[in-house]
DNA sequence: GCCGTTTTCGGCCCGACTGTTTTCAGTCG
């Protein structure tokens, strides 16, 4: 079972029980809802931290839980959650899936109309509400019925499973209204919140805040965007349109003396905040976006107008949006122990650039000259860079004809650390890791190199147990130094193969192997929390832009907002070292 | 059912918005 299969069996669980009694079992609907959105959050599947014992590192999953998940994963199904689900018809759950239906509507509906058949129990609903049966209900009217219409016409036209964004789409989105929004005279301050200040890889709704005096006007202003399809709400201080692609927009407002509350209010992550407000109210503070009410001072409301001096009045440290994700962050901050993340100013290099170098690779080339992609370097304030072309194919040369090629590259480089002083220049390769977990090129072609980065380019569907052994052989060769893009994932469009992460780390870590994030908006792999176990394994990284074109060197902030969701220091990445330090890590 | 800088017992985040209602229930983030 996959994670989201998984999270959705616990919140049916956490419906039945409400369902049930309410009341009675508010706190274990609260927690398996709160496991549900742990197991969603989590990269690491259910299935890997169950055999390696690690379920509880998940919060909200304690003692019961876990055992119910391990026997999920052993016998497929779990005795008690069957007893639970059995209270409640099967039939009510397809609706669970339909934005503005809740497990109160869904049973209502199923129970009242004795819908049975949960294969068409939403084409059932479909033509009561047709009928005008459902308006009838107690509870229920015109206008309900017919938004339930039109949110089943969305669901059936797959609307809101529009898949996440990757960041630099969902940037764009934000760009673009930010503009429009700015150019209202009433806004004092716009800011983009949610996952796309905490720079998550892909972003599901995009949320922005205002500053302003006249909250009434810039909602107005807001929901008649020009590119809104469609109003989904509108109150006093928040609104949400969807554009097209059925993408949501949701805008807050605040005076400016409360945008501190704001801002961290909804930047979140809401695992953040339900964990920050309980940590508040131990010490009688009450937390909202708009300000922070005292116990002890009769619950007055103090406002903020900045982010810092919010967490500042909790006794906390203020945490970068990247980690705010329940990680143990707010502990940190009360004992000022928080890490000093690694910032993009940091970065001195790139190792992972492709050239238009002639090199006949076995993959694509690269566009733009090796002096090019030099001058680039030295205006992001570069001190160094590795040139990394894919492997001249093997099937179309011999291996003597894959040395000539590769012996002229080394002389250019070697011209060109000559010729330019201000940036120094590595002489490495993108080798692929044969199914076999050979290297693609022999040892003498190898020898011509400083060093090669290796990774996967074929073969993707092996078992985890293979994969693992492959990689690890490829990655033995002395020479290769770098495992780049470790998963083989691509965002929104292929999964990428599974390796044993725990065998990998504890290779890497002893043999001093450096694994890459990948800063490719639509690779970012390792992903944030396999950056923070490797970082926790003591293995060192290398952020690099796998480059096929000039502009793409301007992309490595991606990979540095992966590092920082990953906790990752200045003393964790390879290219944020000087010369001296780094080539000590690279070519020990 | 989870969890610990007041606790291994006794608490449990905080609010917005909509529709159907005359003060609340349900859903969402």
């Amino acid at each position: 079972m996959t994670n989201a299969e998984i999270a959705k069996l616990l919140r049916h669980v956490a419906a039945a029980y409400i369902i049930k009694d309410e009341s009675k079992y508010h706190f274990q609907v609260v927690a398996y809802q709160k496991a549900a959105d742990a197991i969603e959050n989590s990269t690491s599947e259910v299935k890997d931290l169950a055999h390696e014992n690690r379920l509880e590192s998940l919060p909200g999953v304690g003692p019961s839980i876990r055992g119910y998940l391990e026997e999920l994963v052993k016998n497929n199904s779990v005795e008690h959650f069957n007893k639970v689900l059995s209270n409640v018809p099967e039939a009510m759950f397809p609706l669970l899936d339909i934005p503005s239906f809740g497990p109160k509507k869904a049973f209502k509906l199923v129970n009242y109309f004795e819908l049975g058949d949960k294969k068409t129990v939403i084409e059932d609903v479909k033509k009561l509400a047709l009928k005008g049966e459902i308006a009838k209900l107690d509870g229920f009217g015109d206008k309900s019925q017919a938004d339930m219409l039109q949110a089943i016409g969305e669901f059936e036209l797959g609307v809101n499973k529009t898949s996440r964004m990757v960041l630099p789409f969902a940037s764009e989105i934000a760009d673009k209204l930010i503009e429009y929004l700015e150019k209202s005279s009433d806004v004092k301050k716009v800011f983009p919140l949610g996952s796309l200040r905490r720079k998550k890889e892909t972003i599901g709704d995009v949320d922005v805040a205002v500053a302003t005096n006249k909250p009434k006007e810039v909602l107005d202003y807001f929901v008649s965007y020009p590119l809104k399809e469609r109003i989904l709400e509108k109150g006093d201080a928040t609104a949400s349109i969807l554009i097209s692609g059925g993408k949501h927009i949701d805008l807050m407002v605040q005076p400016p003396e409360a945008f501190g509350s704001l801002l961290q209010h909804f930047t979140g992550s809401k695992e953040h905040n339900i964990k920050l407000r309980e940590y508040a109210l131990k010490k009688g503070l009450s937390l909202s976006e708009y300000g922070i009410k005292r116990k002890e001072k009769d619950d007055k409301l103090e406002q903020y107008d900045d982010e810092v001096k919010f967490y500042h009045a909790l006794g906390l440290d203020w945490i970068p949006p990247e980690i705010r994700e329940n990680q143990g962050e707010i502990e940190l901050a009360a004992s000022h122990k928080l890490p000093k993340l690694l910032e993009l100013k940091d970065i001195k290099g790139d190792f992972h650039l492709h050239s238009s170098f002639p090199i006949e690779p076995s993959h694509d080339m690269g566009v733009d000259t090796m002096e090019t992609m030099i001058e680039k370097a030295h205006s992001l304030g570069y001190d160094y860079l590795g040139f990394s072309e894919h492997n001249p194919s093997q099937s179309k040369h011999t291996a003597k004809q894959v040395y000539e090629i590769l012996k002229k590259r080394s002389n250019k480089i070697e011209q060109l650390n000559k010729s330019n002083k201000s940036i120094r220049v590595i002489s490495l390769l993108e080798t692929d890791i044969m199914p076999n977990g050979d290297l693609a090129i022999d040892n003498s072609s190898l020898d011509l190199l400083d060093a090669t980065l290796v990774s996967i380019h074929s073969v993707f569907s092996m078992s985890k147990v293979e994969m693992t052994k492959r990689v690890i052989k490829g990655l033995s060769h002395p020479k290769a130094r770098i495992l780049t893009h470790p998963t083989g994932r691509l965002l929104n469009q292929r999964p990428g193969y599974e390796l044993d992460w725990r065998e990998i780390f504890a290779f890497c870590k002893s043999e001093k192997k450096i694994l890459e994030i990948n800063a490719f908006p639509s690779r970012l792999d390792l992903s944030d929390s396999l950056v923070k176990q490797a970082i926790d394994h003591g293995i060192k990284l290398v952020i690099n832009t796998d480059s096929h074109a000039v502009d793409q060197m301007s992309l490595m902030r991606y990979g540095v907002d992966v590092a920082r969701r990953g906790w990752a220091t200045r003393d964790d990445i390879l290219n944020a070292q000087e010369y001296n330090t780094m080539i000590k890590w690279l070519l020990p």
